[in-house]
DNA sequence: CATGAATGAGGTTTCATTCAT
DNA sequence: CATGAATGAAACCTCATTCAT
């Protein structure tokens, strides 16, 4: 009984991947169970085998880029140096993360578009993500404002803006994939952690 | 003859309101023309008589949206003051417009979801918009550096982190409605022009 | 507005006959809403407008054939003569409402093998009609009973045993058309109620 | 290799049993292989192993029904004791035999929605039963006529409503279970052999 | 023999679009 | 101009059946 465990895994797996590139090439919406199927060598009742239904597929897709997100978010609340130099770090994570699976990222467009429906059991709760990255970053920062590197008033709103900076450049990245998307990570440091203005 | 003209474009008006009106409750996958056509009080065949399709309806969302939006970099282009505080007055303007009509911009969600697809006759051309918005923040930038407000070597780059911020906190802000947007400018400003860090 | 009322409702009507004479033809599990459609000369999508699902068609042919059942029951209520004579007349108005409309007839298989299964909302209550069928029968052998005419000891049980001849009769009808339905009445009303035995 | 063989009869009963017990409880539409494979215990290809397919279920499931009637009817043929004594066991019989299998009888929904499709190569010919069950009460009826027990005129018609008395009766206990059908042997009897009216 | 993963035909239902009124 | 009844293409999903293990 159950005589690989491992593979019903590996190609639950192996679908998601190919849900998500198609998804990436053609868009949720427009998007058909057999051409998932057909991305992934398979025929199309298989595909219900491994998930109850077309929007089940975005959904997953959707656990995954959560997992990997809280993956860089944790390792940015645990891990070692300055507030500021933790922050610098989390933003190269993060678009490192984003630019490793460009596909998913892609995807994040019809996460957007479809998060916003509250009719499935476990909606797409693109805004808790972002409470959460806020989360972290405004921790961040008051920690830097009690060491004295950053103003003292900042708060949400500051993180805020770098999270909106962070996505806002993927945004423009998946608009216009010749924009490196790694490149951004400095000037993001640069621009608000850093500053604009010229050094007096 | 002329009264009608009239008559015509501002019933044609009146059901692109309706629809943005739709789209933003229901989101554009979600919405059928009849709800389009129920939204405007009007018959679901008349819909056709001002717009080709569904699709079209999209489309002249974006337009309108693209519209408003030469409008406030026209503005920042031929506006007075300094480079920085043209600047400045651009993310306020941006915001502003946004929070003005905030049900066309969460259609923006749409346009990026359905953006990518390039089959269209007239693609959502999100991409453009954005290439738009860096070249004049780019304008401002090199003026600034000119002047010698700013460093020497700003560019593309950190136009993207500022169009980042701006679409980024406005995604937060769809995401989240409880965000104030206008309240977001200052500190956009205040971070990504002022810089984070504390005055020497 | 609504222009013609009349219409939609008699197109209704006639798209539920259609269903019913597919329905007697194939069967309803066989039956497949194209072919209802086919058979009213119509498009498939638009037994929808009338319709909800394949199953309110069969909910809605069951409910016709309530309603003409309901009419032969007030008759028997109502009508004038002795209790056995009503009874008689029951039984030969049902069987003339049967072979009346021998489609509708023939669906009753389909009644009875979906009518157990009590999800729909409304479901097929079949037992419902013979609970009917059998509360007048009882109340007019009672009356006869009260008379002298029949046994005092007569009740439900016997009820069911000259609903079941109706219906049985019915069935084997239905099974094999060569039988001439309404000729079974006078054998019912012989052998049902002035009995097999000879006279002594 | 002999115990092989029983084994497979075995195992083909039980599959059998399963089917029934799943197509009373959930309708022959709606039962699917994996049910009976889940209420048999086994997996769902072993099914075919057995039986066809699925429709070979049902054929099988009437086939019983068919065998354990015939058995039914030879016992009448052969009993011993007047006509109508024969008569009056053949109906005592038949509802004994139907309450001790009742799920079998709740299919005999199924069968009649099913017997009217020509279409399988073994159709279910509900109608060659009913003609059984005739010829042997008429046979019955012609030898109580014989012996002046009955009227001479009893005939093909008097079996039918003798046939759907005890198969009305049938499916009304199906319908509404509380109804003892054992305890309906003796109104039918009562009735359609002493007859409703007072005795002289 | 036994299994259950894989398949794809088939059926239901939706809805953009047309067009007669 | 305005309408909404009619249409049928298209997409989801189910499940009987097969077959490699």
């Amino acid at each position: 009984m159950a005589p690989r465990r491992v593979d019903a895994e590996a190609r639950r797996t192996e679908i998601l991947a190919a849900a998500v590139r198609t998804f990436a090439r053609k868009g949720y919406a427009a998007t058909r169970i057999e051409d998932v199927a057909a991305e992934a060598g398979i025929g199309k009742g298989s595909v219900y085998l491994y998930f109850d239904s077309r929007e089940s597929l975005l959904h997953s897709a959707f656990q995954a880029m959560t997992t990997a997100s809280q993956g860089v978010l944790d390792a940015a609340r645990e891990g070692a140096g300055t507030p500021l130099e933790r922050l610098a770090g989390l933003i190269r994570d993060v678009l490192g993360m984003i630019a490793s699976d460009p596909d998913l990222s892609v995807v994040l467009l019809d996460f957007w578009a479809a998060g916003r429906l509250g009719d499935a059991p476990q909606p797409i709760d693109m805004a808790q993500l972002y409470v959460d990255y806020r989360a972290v970053i405004v921790a961040l920062l008051r920690e830097a404002a009690t060491e004295g590197t950053v103003r003292e008033d900042v708060g949400e709103q500051e993180a805020m803006v770098l999270v909106g900076a962070i996505e806002g450049c993927m945004l423009q990245w998946v608009m216009d994939p010749r924009i490196s998307l790694p490149g951004l990570a400095e000037p993001i440091v640069a621009v608000c952690i850093d500053g604009l203005r010229k050094e007096k």
